[in-house]
DNA sequence: CATATCATTGGAGCGGACTCCAAGGTCAAC
DNA sequence: GTTGACCTTGGAGTCCGCTCCAATGATATG
């Protein structure tokens, strides 16, 4: 089992761009060590770091955020006591993750009304629609924007 | 019951920049009427588009996207054949959202397993840890990253 | 040694969605 | 008619996460 990587293979193992690697490095997210040439040298857990990235960023974490935990299985090594300290962060994305989810779980209902509506045009679908954004809107804001009630009826134009 | 509101008012209610309004009517996303002096005059309609628009975001469309549909109420007075293309697209976009919260629902699962496993340290909670976020991986690129398997143990640390 | 293919760096450019600024026009109150 | 708060515009700047480039150096093969 190959143990090191150069860029080229770290690159084609994880699908992810040479250059975007690179970037990495600067930033410091990712930085792997290097060989006598100079040349970056991607371990097995720089890789797994990587994929660490990539399901963070999936997570839309920043990769500042990221930059502080991914390295987390190393940070447990060294430094055990600060685990509780990254386990509340992840507590605190899952959270987010979690609200992000009830989040959108809202916009599927409204799209799929939205289609509804246009398909089948009737005042009242129009009227049921422009109810439920106003609702989620409303919802999503956590503060009445008083929204005006008519425009949303064929009415008038 | 007020039915037009100059940027600052509309501003206020739905809670957006002044200068973001500004530049949704630049691009062509909601551009409200002007009065005699050219000021921007937003009526009720605008504010729900506005709102629609906020909400559109919400569901990760990109403004362009939005620009082209957020009108869909007056496209439907106007054209009701195109309806249905309208709502393919919000369909479309639909199946775009779902797909986003199975994702998020693997990422929380993930972030609760990673927090548990940091705050009660073993080999073995560890071990499934690596297992979730490679499966994980392999899911979300969908074709074998071939991860190496050591390097997720303290083992040798 | 020549060549080709990899690697390195710093820095520039890009796209999206704002965000800010300066120069000027409008308007209501005093 | 002056003050001050609003509005207008065009254009520049910002931030993020890349993405590309040019100049240069290392390595592998004939």
């Amino acid at each position: 089992m190959k143990t090191f990587y150069s860029i080229q293979e770290a690159s084609e193992r994880l699908g992810i761009p040479k250059d975007t690697l690179r970037y990495y490095d600067r930033m410091g997210v990712v930085s792997p060590s290097r060989g006598d040439n100079r040349y970056r040298v991607y371990s097995a857990e720089d890789l797994i770091d990587l994929m660490t990235v990539q399901i963070m960023q999936a997570a839309n974490f920043s990769l500042d955020e990221i930059k502080g935990n991914v390295g987390f299985r190393k940070l447990k090594k060294l430094y055990p006591a600060s685990c509780e300290e990254a386990a509340a962060f992840l507590d605190a994305k899952h959270a987010e993750v979690r609200k992000k989810i009830d989040h959108l779980e809202k916009v599927s209902g409204l799209l799929r009304l939205a289609a509804e509506t246009l398909r089948d045009l009737n005042p009242e679908s129009d009227q049921r629609l422009a109810e439920s954004v106003r609702s989620f809107y409303k919802d999503s804001r956590k503060k009445d924007p008083e929204i005006p009630k008519e425009g949303c009826q064929d009415d008038e134009g």
